[in-house]
Parts: structure tokens; C-alpha cells; sequence
DNA sequence: ATGCCTGCTTGCAGCAGA
């Protein structure tokens, strides 16, 4: 079963491309970040042509996540929404059970610039997540926590890590904060693969970025620790971010034993 | 220190992204 996490900077934009990705490598769960689209808006039509439903939590403008699955799997117990403050409204949390795996769909606030109220906001919002990832491994059955963290967790995660220091993405509080997660138990499935490889799933578009492949790792795939066993291969699509009209955001995947 | 490039807006310049 592959899985798969993709910012999308604008789904209704990015259209062509999402759905040229879904025919070339047909992953069985994606999970999408940066709709910038209304709940209407949403383009559930070219998603069931392409074989996929989906359930999506929107947002006019910015934000926006959402969960597709293959036709063949029911998607399950959706909910909206990260719990611990009713006055956020922005759509950066999504979550449904598939086939037994509990899928949660995020979208981590950017924090930029930092310091400041933006930054205080992503670390407010960091710290509820991480109050919800503590109780879902309390659950001792499969979970996935999937997307866009906007943390660049360590140096070898990107090309030129004094380039970063200055942002928050790369801030010692957004690295402690995923590193607290982790110390819950989650694991970084694409780390635990590849220990030792720079390997990158952001390349601004500034600069000729991408041909130039200074890129950072931002999008993770963090199982529970009972599915570490199931964990077979993983990889970035990274083809992608060369297309036409293409997001500065590549796919990110795994594929874990049924 | 800033802008580079790109998508979105009841748009046409300004904001956000990272």
C-alpha cells in the first residue's frame, strides 16, 4: 500500500499536474496540503475521473487539506480540525480511518517571520498536535501523521543549513517541537530509511532552486511505532517539482506492508 | 537586508508562502 503527501500550492491551479501524478504513480492514499480553495471549490469531479474519492477540509484563499483514497477503500471516521483552540479557523488538520490505519493529514503554520505573532502561532498549533499525537499512540493501533511540517528537522536536511537559520522552519523551537514529537515514539519513516542521505522535498522557486537541487526536507511520513515493521520502501517523486506549472513542493511517499 | 517566483483575490497590487 503506498502512501503519499503532496503540497500542492492550489489544488484548482495545480490541477493538471496532481492529476497527471495520480495516473503515472496511482499511490493507494494521498494526502494533500495548500488547497487554497473554498470547500466548494474543491475538484472532487477530476479527482472520482481519476479513480480517487476524497474528503477534504478547505479554506478560501490559504490553507486547506485534504485525504484521497483509491475507489476500493472506504474512507472512514473523518474529522476536521485540530483540537485545542475553537477560535482557530484555519484548515490545517484532517484525519479518516482507512483500512484500519488512522490518517492525519496536516498542514504545520509556516511561523515566518519569526519571531512574532505568526511564529507564536505555529508554535501554539505545534504543541496542540503534539498533545493529540500523545493520545493517538496511546491507542496502540496504526496511525500515520502525514504532510507539510514546515521543520527542516536537522542539517542534513538542507543543502545549505546556515541558509535557514534565520527562518522559522529551521528555528530551535521548531526543531525541538518535532523532536518532542518523535521522542513520543513516531517514527520518521523517510529518515529511518535513507539515515544518511540529503534528501529534499522543497525547492523554492527562487534562484533556479530546483536545477540547482538546494532543496529542503519539510514533508514527513511519521508511523507509530508499531508499524515501523510494516515500512518497505519510500521515496520522493521529485521528477514532479520539474514539470510545467509544477508546485515548489515534490510528493512524498512510503509503501508499507499490507 | 531585500528580492528572487508563484497563486490567490468579488483581483488588476498586495499578501502569503518559506
Amino acid at each position: 500500500m503506498i502512501i503519499a503527501s503532496y503540497n500542492v500550492n492550489g489544488v484548482n491551479g495545480r490541477l493538471p499536474v496532481l492529476i497527471r501524478w495520480l495516473n503515472e504513480t496511482k499511490p493507494d492514499v494521498v494526502c494533500l496540503q495548500e488547497l487554497k480553495a473554498p470547500n466548494e471549490k474543491f475538484p472532487e469531479q477530476a479527482i472520482l475521473d481519476a479513480g480517487y474519492h476524497a474528503v477534504w477540509h478547505g479554506q478560501k484563499s490559504w490553507n486547506g487539506v485534504a485525504i484521497l483514497a483509491k475507489k476500493k477503500y472506504a474512507i472512514e471516521a473523518v474529522r476536521r480540525g485540530l483540537a485545542g483552540n475553537k477560535e482557530d479557523e484555519q484548515s490545517r488538520y484532517i484525519q479518516a480511518m482507512i483500512k484500519g490505519i488512522l490518517i492525519v493529514c496536516i498542514y504545520l503554520p509556516n511561523g515566518n517571520p519569526a519571531p512574532g505573532p505568526k511564529f507564536d502561532y505555529k508554535l501554539a498549533w505545534f504543541s496542540r498536535l503534539i498533545t493529540k499525537a500523545r493520545s493517538l499512540i496511546k491507542l496502540n493501533s496504526p496511525v500515520i501523521i502525514i504532510g507539510d511540517f514546515n521543520v527542516i528537522p536537522a542539517d542534513i536536511d538542507a543543502y545549505k543549513p546556515e541558509r535557514w537559520v534565520n527562518d522559522a522552519v529551521f528555528f530551535p523551537e521548531s526543531k525541538a517541537a518535532f523532536q518532542k514529537l518523535l521522542n513520543q515514539g513516531w517514527i520518521d519513516s523517510i529518515r529511518k530509511l535513507y539515515p544518511d542521505t540529503k534528501i529534499f522535498t522543497y525547492w523554492d522557486y527562487f534562484r533556479n532552486a530546483f536545477n540547482r537541487d538546494a532543496g529542503i526536507r519539510m514533508d514527513h511520513i511519521l508511523l507509530s511505532p508499531g508499524m515501523e515493521k510494516r515500512l518497505k520502501k519510500g521515496g520522493v517523486h521529485r521528477e514532479v517539482r520539474g514539470w510545467e506549472k509544477t508546485s515548489d513542493h515534490a510528493p512524498v511517499w512510503i509503501e508499507i506492508a499490507d
